[in-house]
DNA sequence: AAAAAATTGTTGCAAAAGCCACAAAAATTA
DNA sequence: TAATTTTTGTGGCTTTTGCAACAATTTTTT
């Protein structure tokens, strides 16, 4: 699971200059990227948080995905059809790798060690998007929002190992995150408690 | 998107008897396999439908993921804590490869061709579970019923690129599916039918 | 072809979740 | 530090969803 010696190697070699690769920075706030064109971007979170949001007609915030270090992202992981509005949100200030991903083997004409080092971690980055996910799909797929909660809180105990934990989360972001309404939320968050449950 | 030609070609390479490989097949309705003990198990569906299944301690059933062709799944897709009692069962009949996985970059001893081709399509594969459970996000996210639905059609049509659409499940199924009881799904199809929806 | 099992269509009622609104507290910005 | 913005905590009311149950089909099995 942990693969953050393996990750910083890899960011150690490709800090030569391909063409194919750009490093920006971003701060809190800003809009790293949108999903409207597909032009088959990937991108590696460097260091910092961010959201990967959409607006529904009503209005309703929902963050799809939490980004955090080595997390990857992009349209690259979006079928062609997608009609929706999709961007990515600096939570904190952070720096994000770009690359055009055309296919994976293709080296760029200079034969740079960014290619060859991505080819050899890509695998490793995208199983570990894949295990996100299904995490993810985990905890929405539950059917009422306590259950949902208690997952939430399940996962993050289970990450540090720990009996208590620390909701990364504003109680707002929360709830746009598990796709629940925010007062709801409280009154089950309270009857948690109530129980002692947490 | 289509990488079926892909595949085949790939299917036609590892014929050959790697110690590391095996092919079973499995009758509508078996067990495919069991998420239990962490075996590291990656498997790739050779032909027929199947489903990934959680049966909850209120003994509602969810189907997490419904597998067609060339999809993958296994263990190694999951994080090692998992408690649920994930298992995956044949929807059709079905032909499924099973491949010890430790490093993508581990040949066997023979360095047979199975190993050499898994390599070159290992991204491929893993970009196309990751395209689909970014779909089945963006569903489950979803707020109700009704917007479940109605993203699921599009979702269906979009793939056949027609407007008419044949929904591959039982309703009772579908319900599962989208996580949702099953009669009130039936009062907003019936609602979305009375407004012309679909 | 008959019997058994599963799916569909539909209810009334109960429980859960969403919506709106607002004051208090906390965090951020000027 | 003061002003402004965001978050938290809460409650009343409405709408949506879930639950249980059952008959009518349809499908599958014997």
């Amino acid at each position: 699971m942990d693969n953050s010696f393996e990750m910083e190697q890899f960011i150690k070699d490709f800090t030569n200059n391909c063409s194919k690769v750009q490093i920006k920075k971003f701060s809190k706030g800003e809009t790293v990227t949108t999903y409207i064109e597909k032009r088959n971007q990937f991108c590696i979170l460097l260091n910092g948080e961010a959201d990967l949001i959409r607006y529904d007609f009503y209005g309703h915030k929902t963050i799809i995905a939490n980004f955090n270090q080595y997390d990857t992202f992009g349209e690259v992981f979006y079928p062609a059809n997608t009609n929706n509005e999709l961007f990515v949100l600096a939570r904190k200030n952070c720096e994000v790798l770009f690359y055009i991903y055309d296919n994976i083997n293709y080296k760029c004409r200079k034969n740079c060690s960014f290619h060859s080092t991505l080819i050899n971690h890509f695998s490793t980055l995208l199983l570990h998007n894949i295990i996100n996910l299904n995490m993810r799909v985990e905890l929405l797929s539950k059917r009422n929002i306590r259950d949902k909660l208690i997952s939430y809180f399940n996962l993050l105990s289970s990450k540090t190992l720990s009996k208590t934990i620390t909701i990364p989360f504003s109680y707002t972001d929360l709830a746009d995150y598990l796709s629940i309404d925010r007062s709801a939320m409280m009154r089950d968050i309270k009857s948690l408690i109530d129980q002692r449950y947490y």
